[in-house]
Formats: C-alpha cells, structure tokens, sequence
DNA sequence: CTGAAAGCGCTAACAC
DNA sequence: GTGTTAGCGCTTTCAG
C-alpha cells in the first residue's frame, strides 16, 4: 500500500485533478461542483484513505497549519500544562503544535524563530526572554500573528496575555502585614522580564505604604538547584529579622523552603511563607504553603484564542489586545497570623 | 529582505545552482568541488544569511529532520523532563522534535501517528497506549525507526528502554516486609500496560515469596483527582488492617497522600508509604516519601541514543535492542522501622 | 565544475 | 465542470 497521491483520486475517479483539489479545499460551492460529486470524492477518500501531503501543500502555499510554540522550558509545569491545553484546543481546530524551549537564551530563541520560520509555522506563541525585540517585530511586520505569555515585550506591539502581578504581590504583602509580619522578605529572580518586575514593584508599593523596609534577594536562575538553595540560606543567615518572605515563582519558593528545613526554620513560626505559583502538593507539605495561583486554564484559553482569532481574520492587523488575569490567593498553614493561638498551639 | 532561494546564491556568486546544493549536502569532495569555491560559498551564505527550504528538500528528499515524540501527556512532569532532555540532544544533531500527547487513547495515537507520517517524520519515539501494535508495526515495516519507553508492546519488535519494574517492586516490598510490616497494600493504575503489570507482579511476588496475603487497588486514571482520591480513600476505610502502601506511580501516591491527610492517617504510624517516581519535593512533605526514582536522564540519554542510531544507520534493520534501566529507592522517613524509637518518638 | 532538466505533491490561474 | 500548465524550492542525474 503505497503513498495516495491527488493524481490517484482523480485517476480512480476518472475525474480531473483540479476538481478533486477544489473539493478538498472547501471551494466545492465556488467553483460550481455539483454536491453529488463532491460526496463522491469525498467518499472515495474516506474509503482510499487518501491524506493530502502537507507538505507538498505547504511548499506551494506557504501556509503549514503549524502553530510555534515557545517558552521557557517545555519541563517547566506552568509550561507543561499551558502547552498541554493550547494543544488540544489548537488541534480541534485543525493546528499542530511544535514546542521549543528557549531556556530565557536570547540567541538560542533567534535562533529558534528562524527555525519556524523556515517551517513556514502560521503563527507564534511567545514566552519571550529580553532582547528580542527586533526578531518579533520582524515577524509581525511580516505578518505574522504572534501572542506573547507569562510576561511581555513592552516595545512590542501585540496580543499578550499577563497576570495582575503587580497588584497580586501588593494584596499577598498586605495580608502578611495584616497577618502581623513587619520584617517581610522577597526572593525572586533577577531578571528584567515584566512579570518578575510587577511582583517586586507590588511587594515594594506595599512596604512603602506601611513604611517598612524591604529585604530583596534576586537571585539568578540555574539549573543548579543547590547552589540556589545555598544563596537564599545565606541571605537568610544575614537577615535574622526577617519573619516572612513572599517568593517570586514557584522554583525560588520551593528552593526557599528547602533552605529552610535545611536550617531547621519552622514555617510559620520561624519565617511565615508566600509563594507565587501554586501547585495542589502545596497541600501535603508539613506547612501548608499559602499561594497565589495562576489562572492556568484561563490563560491557555485566551492566549490560543487570541492566536486563532488572529489566524482567521487573515488580513487586517487589528489591534494589540492585552489581556491582564487575576490571581487567586490560596490561603494555607504558612501564613497564619503571628503568635497566634493556632501558632502557639504548635509550638 | 525577501526569501532567498538557492537559485539566489548561484546567482549572486556566478555559479552553479547544482554547484551550491553539493556544497549545501556535504558533497562537495565527492563531486569534486574546489576547497576554495566550497569557502566562498559558505562565506557567502553567511554573510546573505540564507538558510535553505526544509519544506522544499522535506518534499524532495522526503526526510524531515523532525522526530515525533508521542507520551501519554505533556503535562506530565515524567514525560516533560523526558522530552526537554531529548529535545536538547536531538538538537545538537540537527533534529527538531514534534511532541504530543496521546492521553493514552487508542484512537488518538493512531490518529497522531497518521498526523506525524504525513509530516515525514524521520523517526518516532513513542511511549504507547495498548492497542497499537498493528500501526507500529507497519511504521516499522516501511523502515521507519521507532523507540518506545516506560512501557512496551511485547508484539512489537523494536528498541526500548524500560525500568526494571518488577525487580523494583519486588524490593520495596521486600523493604517494607523487613521494616516490620506485613499488611501491605498496591495501590496502582488498572492498566494492561507493561510497566504497571511488572510493579503489580514484583509487590506480589515479594508477598508469595513471605506467605503474606496482597491487597491491591487498581485504579482508573482520569483528569478528575477528586475521584481517584476517594476511591482510595473507600480502598483504606475497607482495609483498616492495612500498614503499608506501595503506590505504583506518583500521581496514585499523590492522590493517596491526599486521601490519607484527609482522613488524618498519620504516615508511617498508621500507614507506611513508598511510591514509584521521585520528586525533589517529596523531601519536603510532613513525612518525606520513600520513592523508587527513574533515572530521568539515563532514560532520555538512551532513548534518543538508540534513535539517533538508527537514524544514522540508515540502511540495516539492526536486532531490536531492549535496555531495562535500574531504578533506586530513595529511603526517606515514610518507611522507617514499624515501631522504632524515631517512630515512637514522633508520636 | 556547469547547465539543463525532471520531479517531489499540491494549488490555482487560464482557456475551454 | 475539465484539462493543462506553471511553479513553490530543492535534489540529483546526465551530458558536457
């Protein structure tokens, strides 16, 4: 059973090839193709299993039904599972997904935009790092639709879909204020992305407004989780005052935490805990971790919405749309209210 | 800046279009071409930054440079780190990777291999759901390189790479046996898959071996967690003689985990825990779980050595070359001696 | 080394 | 509705 070619239905149906191509393309009505025929061929297919070759249909197009997706790593669980439902949603409308990590490496991801490029992918799922710039707004002077997450290029004029960070970290700081902590931390990321810079801004607004003084350690991103883990013991050792710290992302908090068995710092009695990201084994740890979840299906749903919309309109270059979801705050154990009895009570 | 075709680079060097694509595909010597000309070419490739038409030669050639990876979900952490280290690898060598997810759906997978055939895909690695077998035999019988993980097709002769889950099995319960428990249940995906029969296999075998009775949870996985939490919840109210639990995969130990906070089951007192697959947070729970951790990065190193072999093996269909990695248990405080000072203790 | 030419499978314009 | 044809960009054979 060798390979179907459009010549092969044409032939079998001893019809032309153009009629069969006009057929498969949806232009039956257009081009006056009787409906009886077109069941015909349709039939036929089915029965064949005749597939057109997409890539023979990509050459000569320059369209390939392929949506290009990149983010920071595809091992990343955020990641994993936005990729996961933007898959599904893409395929039901016909797309295919190719994924790559960029691992935040500005040339590496160059690279990988000429890599879809020369794919000839229809559109771009972008988490982009920094530097960029240009690169994206070639391709959108290209036309091509392009739909920014998790954080965004502020020189860049397209769809992207955010987070409230900002204003997330500012309510997470007020309520371990509330809460009764006067010396809060933050551990974040050193990095010039937006998202990262609106949790540090909303956790600065917060300390500013009740005058207290902020304690920020940015550390930089490495695979090495233990040397990550060495540095926030560190700065905790340096700061003894400090009774709550909000982290940044979901990898800083989970490497604080286990700074913290490490030191035999008690959540919360010791040091009461706020994390960015949350995920539901936050439950089964000794401390409940308090965090401040993301919208994960919400923004899948928007980003590839955002693209297929882009996709269909085919011509116009609408608008920028920029979509800004709220976090929700899971409240935990590791944020309880200071010397509380529940606090005391577990002493 | 338009497209630049091959013709382009004949042209705008004065030579041979054909001259140009030897030098492209690394004939240059066979066919004789000067080193110097073979400089000037690429230089000017550089220097014009034209990359050939991988749609164009994929039509041609009828190679891709693309390997498609199918597992059971993206989302998943197993298979995400799988796919990010295969992807890195792959990469180096010039091959991009098309993931999907298969959900572990028949029907699905035959359809996503169809999708991934038309798309001329050099080579699969698969991690299969049952009921495949006759599509991925005939991928092989075109000559197609295939490699499967995590689980096998018994009917299917290619490479794999597996973990030697009855042995792991075996041990653990064993472990627990020597630790002092003798009511041990399975907890575990009702599957008919090949690596979920040889957990189920070891952990009665061990029990045989000690003349002890089994108790065993099959479980059906679904997205729903609620679901499989309070089946394992109805599972332990029915066997209050339980000691010990040995989960067959991280999601049923997380879901465990979660029915036994619930109904306040203290872990080891009330129930000892071991769990297949290791994650770094583990160590970070109420009591720190005893896990039999994968080697992640062994398996992905396989995995896309085997391929990359048979990729570039080109002709010979080499014996079919089964790997069966050793796991390791991580002893953490969820298995401790029944009835041990530290256990008596902590009470 | 060159130049011409065929062909991968498909789309779409054109004349009928 | 049909049949023809060009062409997407590339590889590769063949004769020179």
């Amino acid at each position: 059973m060798k390979k179907l070619r459009i010549k092969d239905i044409a032939d079998g149906l001893k019809i032309s090839k153009t009629a069969v191509s006009f057929i498969l393309n949806g232009k039956a009505e257009e081009k006056r193709i009787s409906e009886e025929l077109v069941e015909r061929v349709e039939k036929y297919i089915q029965e064949v299993g005749y597939r057109p070759s997409p890539i023979a249909r990509g050459l000569r197009t320059g369209k390939s039904n392929i949506i290009g997706l990149m983010v920071e790593s595809i091992s990343d669980p955020f990641f994993a599972t936005i990729a996961r439902l933007i898959e599904n949603e893409a395929y039901k409308e016909g797309y295919r997904i190719i994924y790559c990590s960029t691992d935040n490496d500005t040339e590496k991801t160059k690279e990988l935009i000429n890599v879809l490029k020369d794919r000839n992918v229809d559109g771009y799922i972008i988490s982009p790092p920094p530097g960029v710039e240009k690169e994206v707004n070639e391709l959108i002077k290209a036309g091509m639709p392009v739909v920014m997450f998790d954080r965004y290029l502020p020189k860049v004029k397209t769809d992207y879909v955010v987070i409230d960070n900002e204003p997330s970290a500012e309510n997470a700081t007020k309520y371990l204020i509330r809460q009764g902590y006067s010396n809060i931390g933050m551990i974040t990321f050193s990095s010039s992305l937006t998202q990262m810079k609106g949790r540090l801004k909303g956790y600065k607004n917060a300390l500013k407004e009740e005058g207290l003084k902020p304690y920020v350690l940015e550390i930089d991103f490495t695979p090495e989780e233990k040397v990550m883990v060495q540095t926030i013991r560190e700065f905790l050792v340096a700061n003894p005052k400090l009774d709550a710290v909000l982290f940044g992302a979901i990898q800083a908090g989970s490497c604080g935490l286990k700074a913290m068995t490490q030191m035999k710092l008690k959540v919360p009695e010791d040091l009461a805990v706020i994390s960015f990201d949350d995920h539901d084994i936050f439950e089964l740890f000794a401390t409940p971790v308090t965090a401040i979840a993301q919208p994960i299906e919400k923004i899948a749903h928007k980003v590839i919405g955002l693209l297929l919309d882009r996709l269909d309109a085919e011509g116009g270059a609408a608008e920028p749309r920029e979509v800004v979801l709220k976090t929700k705050m899971k409240i935990r154990g590791s944020s309880v209210v200071k010397n509380s009895k529940k606090y005391l009570e577990s002493k």
